[in-house]
DNA sequence: TGGGATATGCTCAAACAGAGTATAAGTGGT
DNA sequence: ACCACTTATACTCTGTTTGAGCATATCCCA
């Protein structure tokens, strides 16, 4: 039983999370359950983020508990991972962490600087080649999987399934932890996460399907791979984290006490991985309350000085936030 | 290791989850994970409901890991638990399968009658004597809590956060759990849970109190408890379910193939707890495409013949839903 | 045959979201 | 001191979505 932290924070316009060196390379931190000390999964989580990294973590909530007996090769590991927010700040320690962009991680969330490069690279080639050969039964399948996920067709790109995508791409072996696995004997069916998988295969079989053969393993991977599953991992906080960030003032947490509208728009767009209606985005914040101003000015923002906020906790006690009316019954 | 499962149903207009009988007395259906045949947590799951219980199951998701060494008497037992959805069939079994009312554990969650008596005529008094003894330094705090999770005050009834209204139940002792557990030496703090007790001490400190003494414990325990945690286990799965209602079409897997509007409208506002606008519910269901006509009327509705439609399994795939505009960024 | 019940169709206003225009107030160079 | 440039902030306009209610259709049953 082991616990996995996955650290989020943002560096001005860069979201990042924290990896650390490990036996099998760049790997998120973890740390096996101290069934002494860790009464329960929180404290171990404490223990493992503040404890051995000494990084004040302001945030974190489980995502989730991975347990396909081939995640890691030989034994059986089953680990729980935790998603945390943290500000940024520098890194040192013994086990050489080190605060990664998230889209090395993941070229094809950033959508800020407009459509990805790799997507029309690499990612729509190899998707037209997995649809291109097809047993008939598979198309129709495969070609709403593939619009879904990545948005192709008439579908939009939603920026919240992240998970969904990592886990085409492991499929179709465009990231190089696919055909390290093949090769381990591991890479089994990706169904095993956040339920993203089921959708995909009618009721309750997941994908079932393996990962391909070789064909598609002819371009470099995508991205840069950490350890074991732990890519995986970080897609699934990424998602979990861009889901949360439309119902839940948890932005907040990788900020300083105080800034400015444009730097909270940043964050938001960082993680989001979408540029946001400026003016729209500062209604939107005023309207619902959520910061006050300290009454200072940020200067030297190469134009007007800004005014700075801070986040009005009260808020986490106030917002009305009707769960279910009719009107959040988008899905339903 | 262990897995557990919160199985809903809905019979008509009753939410329903299974129980089984078992030494600690009515529990959820458990088993301990096999290392050997279960190479993944899903299939696990697969095993515990089809295969033990024979109940066909349509849906299920990970729904959170209870690792507390707390929450069973002399073990540390760690329960994966899942959340499922299956059709309504009678059951039978050695187990003494049974289809629990969802409100008879959570009677105050269910608001289609109006307000439940139960909290006017227990929980506010006891929120109220709760917030009469502060220390001076925990009154806001407690009043902000109270406000938020049962809408007293200026709040609104947020019908999606089932679990902290549990959890603020079982510190006021209202719940009889709160007192057994406290009597076998347990009862440790609740905040080992889905990232929501944090949110009431700042950042990270879960409350950190200890269930209260006993003063709150003169009236009988609110609703039917289950064995062990387990009723907080279903409090987070319908928390879950309800959140899910939002944004996924997760209710069809709960209906028959065909079904009228009036049916699915009765089952959303079962499985939320609340009454929703007719001409309304329907507008948007059919403007979102949802479900297309079968071409048959239900006769003997008691009124004018109901149209039957089936859901269109499709949308799963169109669905643009994105996920993250400015649109979708209410909480934040 | 008429009353009661449910299903279904339509209207209307308030709130909201997306996009654009205009103005304010700094910085840095000349 | 003045200028161009940059960023911050305010306001407008329009189409869409939501909440709520009214009206009509079509059955059952007494």
């Amino acid at each position: 039983m082991g616990l996995t932290a996955v650290i989020v924070s943002v560096d001005g316009t860069t979201p990042r999370l924290l990896t650390v060196a490990s036996q099998d390379g760049e790997a998120l931190p973890s740390a096996a359950l101290d069934d002494g000390a860790d009464t329960t999964l929180e404290k171990g989580v404490r223990r493992l983020v503040s404890g051995s990294l000494g990084l004040p973590v302001r945030y974190f909530e489980q995502l989730y508990t991975f347990g396909d007996s081939k995640r890691a090769p030989g034994r059986r590991a089953l680990a729980v991972a935790y998603l945390a927010l943290a500000r940024h700040q520098p890194l040192s320690g013994p086990a050489n962490p080190r605060w990664r962009d998230c889209y090395e991680l993941f070229p094809w969330e950033d959508w800020r600087q407009g459509r990805p490069a790799v997507l029309d690279g690499v990612i729509v080639p190899a998707l037209e080649r997995w649809l291109g050969r097809p047993s008939p039964a598979q198309l129709p399948t495969r070609t709403e999987r593939a619009e879904l996920t990545f948005g192709t067709g008439q579908a939009f790109w939603d920026p919240v399934r992240v998970l969904d995508r990592y886990e085409l791409l492991y499929e179709l072996m465009l990231v190089d932890e696919a055909d390290r696995d093949r090769r381990a004997g591991l890479g089994g069916p990706c169904t095993e996460v956040a339920g993203a998988a089921q959708a995909w295969a009618g009721p309750l079989g997941g994908p079932g399907g393996h990962v391909l053969p070789s064909p598609f393993a002819e371009v470099a991977g995508i991205g840069a791979p950490l350890a074991l599953d732990h890519r995986r991992i970080a897609a699934a906080a990424l998602e979990r984290l861009r889901g949360k960030l439309a119902y839940r003032p948890v932005v907040f947490e990788v900020l300083p006490e105080a800034f400015t509208l444009s730097a909270l728009q940043q964050v938001v767009e960082a993680l989001a991985g979408q540029v946001l209606h400026k003016q729209n985005f500062r209604r939107l914040v005023a309207g619902a309350n959520l910061v006050e101003p300290t009454g200072e000015l940020q200067q030297r923002t190469g134009g007007r000085p800004a005014e700075l906020y801070r986040f009005r906790r009260e808020v986490l006690r106030e917002r009305p936030a009707p769960g279910l009316g009719l009107r959040r019954l988008g899905g339903l």
